[in-house]
DNA sequence: TGCCGCGATAAACCTAGGTTAAGACGAGCC
DNA sequence: GGCTCGTCTTAACCTAGGTTTATCGCGGCA
């Protein structure tokens, strides 16, 4: 059930069994999201989180002329939304990808844990911060990197993020995303995505072919993207010492 | 001396005499720092956080190549480096722009303030979420906006934040950056922004001259920049209610 | 079985912003 | 008073990526 979700969590701290039953006994309602539908709306004031269980959703924020800005992608074991747990209202949308399955975890639960487990506390600030490193590595792309090299730092992004809640191995995985999509991750265009994705084939880097991903040369796609990938914070590997006992 | 942060805070949620006291107590040693120095290494395990108290810091992330992304500006009243708390170690470097006065926190002093205080704990939660917030709302801007758009928002964003915090009129404030700096926060040249503030200057919405920024229209320059403030969380005006009592 | 609509692919053309280079200006300094 | 260095400014030129348009393939469905 949870399972991806603790296993995101130990991969960074260390867990312990009376916080697991905390994390379980604040669950709320499970429920089910369409592809496209909406999750989180804009700036509505929400009384829980969304702890995505099975698929893929996103943040986004758009403007006037319609144009759209993904800031981040959710994989199966994230938080969707931690953070309307202090700001109470999103400054952006959140949707799901593709069909989803999600467990909402109402704040006062939430709340609770800030009073009477100040390490998890801890551990879910943490995880909101590491939210906040990806947008930030994310910015990097956006703001220095080319195209080619935004999309071997995503996908080498995503191996990694998909690895650890076991939805991928060394060299490949489902990613059921379009090309549109990846473009309003990265701010491009679908036209150029797709160009790029041929020039990565024909460099034997990658494949991108019936939504899944294959890493064909994965050192090569580092050094493509420039990715180090420390601003995921794995290197406690389960064990962090981070965040204290 | 801290009257800044303090201001910061309480334009959302109200901060008691009791956490005030905690949050003074838990202040260490001041620190000067000279324009371009390093506050804070990437990737350097901290045992404190820096409260910036005057001048303007920002966080950067840069490529194999040299080319460098600020991912945020840092202003009187900011914390710097709060999610070095929880992250422990920074993904990115901390550097003065100018030269800044600042505090030091030690962590020991914040992981108290989590055992003792769940309140001020989520409201420094908060914090660290306004900031992913800033980083979403550039994402916006260096995936969707034109260059123009995007110093209209950087402008519109910069003029609330320091007023705010007293340093900042309805329409000037001294911005001491330098236009490549400014060019490195959006994902432009120098040269670039050159012709961009020409441009905004001819049309008659802002004008930045030695080092100070004058707003000459601010419906038509936020109009410009497509810009919301929502995403700075201020609609609480003093007292959200977003952060329970 | 044939239609519909979304997504992938591709070619031709265009432009916002990058690159390069070269003065101008001013503050600190010898 | 002249020098140096950092910053600003501008012009000329270039290119990565956007735009537009069209075709193709395929899954769902009536």
């Amino acid at each position: 059930m949870i399972e991806r979700h603790l296993a995101k969590l130990r991969a960074r701290a260390t867990v312990s069994a009376e916080e697991e039953a905390a994390i379980r006994s604040s669950l709320g309602e499970i429920r089910e999201f369409a592809a496209d539908e909406v999750v989180v709306p804009a700036l509505k004031v929400q009384d829980h989180s969304t702890m995505l269980l099975d698929g893929f959703m996103c943040r986004f924020k758009d403007l006037r002329n319609g144009k759209r800005q993904i800031t981040e992608l959710h994989v199966a074991g994230d938080f969707a939304d931690l953070h309307s747990f202090t700001l109470k209202y999103l400054d952006h949308d959140v949707i799901a990808l593709t069909p989803c399955r999600a467990a909402l975890v109402p704040h006062a639960n939430l709340r609770r844990i800030t009073e009477q487990f100040p390490h998890l506390t801890r551990l879910y600030w943490f995880s909101t911060n590491l939210d906040a490193a990806i947008h930030r590595e994310w910015e990097l792309s956006l703001g220095q990197r080319t195209a080619r090299a935004r999309l071997a730092a995503l996908f080498s992004e995503l191996q990694i993020r998909l690895q650890i809640v076991g939805l991928a191995s060394d060299t490949s995985f489902d990613l059921p995303l379009t090309q549109t999509d990846i473009a309003e991750c990265m701010g491009l265009t679908n036209v150029h995505v797709n160009r790029t994705l041929r020039n990565l084939k024909e460099d034997r880097l990658v494949e991108f072919e019936g939504r899944r991903l294959t890493i064909l040369n994965k050192a090569e796609l580092w050094r493509a993207g420039d990715f180090d990938p420390r601003y995921l914070y794995l290197d406690g590997n389960g064990t962090a010492p981070s965040l204290g006992p």
